[in-house]
DNA sequence: CAGCTATTCACTCACTTAATCACAATACTT
DNA sequence: AAGTATTGTGATTAAGTGAGTGAATAGCTG
């Protein structure tokens, strides 16, 4: 009746569907009546492969979502709101639940997260990882030393750099590839450049942050050579705060050498 | 340790991070965590109130979707990433989710969603009306004739309307309470009153809409009176769309006559 | 009225998740 | 250095949720 790829987007849909908190024949009545456009409990059943007698339930829910409309004859017929009108709608439960729960929070947060600290902290994820140095970037207050690889500098993290640049934060960016350089270049021009230490784009490093001389992170990219699928779980980060953390401090001198020596104009290694 | 108002945030952030996803250990720890900025398994399975052996795993579960960063020390210890971040994190996984789940919905959608029916449509909710209704209004070509209860004229159907007004669209408005006029005459200059059929104020009807001659919606409020927890569910609407759809054809005939009166300059009832 | 269909309800089974326990590994104390 | 306390891991049990099935009721059609 319908083709593989048609096949595919349904089960995506219903993947989606179930992660936004619907039950499997809630989400799967839901796509079947999004390609029917409209239909009876029985059609519902043959395409969406739900049994029939669960067929009420799960359109009972959907009604009580607003995700459908409900026409009170015999056989009752059921009718879905649009996608967009759906994309919508579960934007606006989210938004609400994400003010809701950050209100929540914040009136749980104590005073004091406190600015030292002992060990290193470590993260795993991309995503995550970026995460932390967008954070970290935000928070500068003077200066900024930032090494990356070229495929870890995303748009976010560039209009991030530019942000603080404007606010008056120093820059300094470690010697990367070609085009990571042109494209700071021109986000972020009053960055400064420096000699990396290490022939950069032949190690598999990820990125080196250190901001204020207070705060540095680490990353480096992990399997991608030994997993079967590849995950985007490919990044791994440490990174600690606080001007005795052991992290900061080795961070500090190696930079402050590496800046130092550049200054002179001497190529190192 | 904390008071009542404390206590209850923490079921609020508990339940909305049960809802995004999470179990209610990884709920519970984060929570704990939030509060506590840092801390160890043993704190927090005092604090969260969840089986010591079992942190490990709700932290797992945390540190895998980003949330918690670990030290691997002995005993290791875990930090929780700041409100805003875990705001910002939700919502980029929300959207991404929305973007595709509309994607899969779009490649189903067949390509004639009717424009005839036979019967009306259904829908509860307040929220879900006013969806129903700014999508009927947004779907305009030619004309919109509304009337509206005072409370449930909402900013975004005030911006609504304003938005079709400018592309041309006549829109007329049933005489209403003074205050609903006022707001309107601002945001909608453009429209023109005519009087109400009914003594609008002291019925319990919602709203009233025809769009086009074409597509009519008619709501009305319920329970609010006999309910026990002021439920959000207080109003339920019927819809049709097309020419020979029952309920099109007596708003139709309703509204004309009206209408047509009101031109005159003649009150009625 | 008879036969069919639609709808609801009650129940079983399977699976996830909460909760406890037992044990191994590690750190701390005297 | 040995003993004790604490941390981390894994296995095990119990409880709850949700998928799936069938029977019973209500409603329609001819």
């Amino acid at each position: 009746m319908s083709g593989d790829p048609s096949d595919q987007a349904r089960s995506t849909a219903v993947k989606q569907l179930k992660a936004l908190g619907l039950s499997t024949y809630a989400a799967r009545t839901f796509v079947a009546l999004v390609s029917l456009g409209e239909g009876t409990a029985r059609d519902l059943s043959e395409v969406a492969d739900v049994p029939r007698t669960r067929v009420y339930d799960a359109a009972g829910e959907l009604h009580n979502r607003g995700l459908v409309d409900v026409k009170q004859s015999s056989p009752q017929r059921y009718w879905a709101i649009s996608t967009e009108t759906a994309g919508r709608h579960f934007e606006q439960e989210y938004d609400h639940r994400v003010t809701v729960l950050t209100d929540a929070l914040d009136q749980l947060v104590p005073a004091n997260r406190s600015t030292e600290q002992q060990g290193v902290w470590t993260v795993t994820g991309r995503d995550t990882v970026t995460e932390r140095v967008v954070d970290f970037i935000s928070s500068a207050d003077d200066e900024i030393v930032y090494m990356t690889a070229e495929e870890l500098l995303t748009d976010e993290i560039a209009e991030c750099l530019s942000t603080v640049s404007d606010r008056g934060v120093s820059i300094r960016l470690a010697e990367m590839s070609q085009s990571v350089e042109a494209r700071l270049e021109q986000d972020v021009p009053d960055a400064k450049l420096f000699e990396s230490l290490w022939n950069w784009s032949e190690t598999p490093a990820g990125r080196l942050l250190m901001v204020d001389q207070n705060k540095t992170l680490v990353s480096v990219l992990v399997d991608g050579n030994g997993e079967h699928p590849p995950e985007p779980r490919d990044e791994t980060a440490i990174w600690g705060v606080g001007q005795t953390n052991s992290l900061v401090v080795v961070l500090k001198t190696l930079f402050t050498w590496q800046l130092d020596n550049n200054r002179d104009s001497q190529d190192v290694r």
